[in-house]
DNA sequence: ATCAGTGCAAACGATTTGCACCTCG
DNA sequence: CGAGGTGCAAATCGTTTGCACTGAT
């Protein structure tokens, strides 16, 4: 799945072990972390997988050319990252479950920033809702 | 400064060291790391301080008894944590200077999720807006 | 060939935990 | 007095780094 068909971006050495984190990222629908994405190839191929340092400079690099972006999930510090695409996704997160729900609009279309705000330039956003969903609060 | 006339939230133990850290959450005007609260401690008072890993245990049962409510900045992994207060802020981070400008509107006000999701109840949220301020515009 | 990319192991910073002692209620 | 809180040091977890080696262009 998604062993073939990827345009690899260019201006990067693409050595298979990049190649296979751009893969996984491609596949991912949901932000990852270093490990996950380290497991993924591991689970994934016959090939036994790569450093672990490795990964996290990788990501490093793919951040630099602004083919994924960092972040971190609201309730917890492990950072995760994403392929940069037109579309993004936010998500609403079950206190109860601790599932995440992802959400089909971006609230950041209606907003505008205040007068004295208004040097700012926006490039970017990030927004979390939690609460329960509704087989949690029936639980309770 | 506000080193009286603090209602303490009942179902807790009062030591001290819960006190500090409550005072300092108290006067926080952002949300604090650990260490930051462990710093303010001594900078405050005479007082020596308290082991690091106090501080950390103190927040873990604030955040229990839902006194104070733990998050993460988008840009970076550290814990931060907050008193927990009807009001709050959103803060615009400008990725040039790294500071962090606080607005004062919150477009959570307009949002509602699509019928899909109806069955979720929201109680909380978490949104940051990135981008670069007037004087990093300038700059480049 | 050359310089960037990789693996490994050691270093690091933030956070957590075990245990003996102390203190609030 | 007793349950729970605290200090200290050691452990753990995610992430980063130094160094010698390998591979893409």
């Amino acid at each position: 799945m998604g062993k073939v068909d990827l345009k690899y971006p260019e201006g990067v050495k693409w050595t298979k072990q990049r190649k296979d984190v751009y893969r996984v990222l491609s596949d991912a629908k949901e932000p990852l972390s270093a490990v996950q994405i380290y497991n993924n190839i591991q689970k994934d191929g016959n090939e036994e997988g790569y450093a672990l340092s490795t990964i996290y400079r990788i990501l490093a690099a793919f951040e630099e050319k602004l083919i994924v972006a960092k972040s971190t999930w609201m309730d917890n510090s492990t950072v995760v990252y994403e392929k940069i695409k037109e579309e993004h996704t936010h998500y609403a997160l079950c206190l109860g479950c601790r599932k995440r729900i992802p959400l089909h609009a971006c609230p950041m279309n209606h907003i505008h920033l205040e007068e004295e705000n208004m040097g700012f330039t926006i490039t970017g956003h990030k927004l979390e809702i939690y609460g329960y969903c509704q087989g949690c609060k029936e639980k309770d």
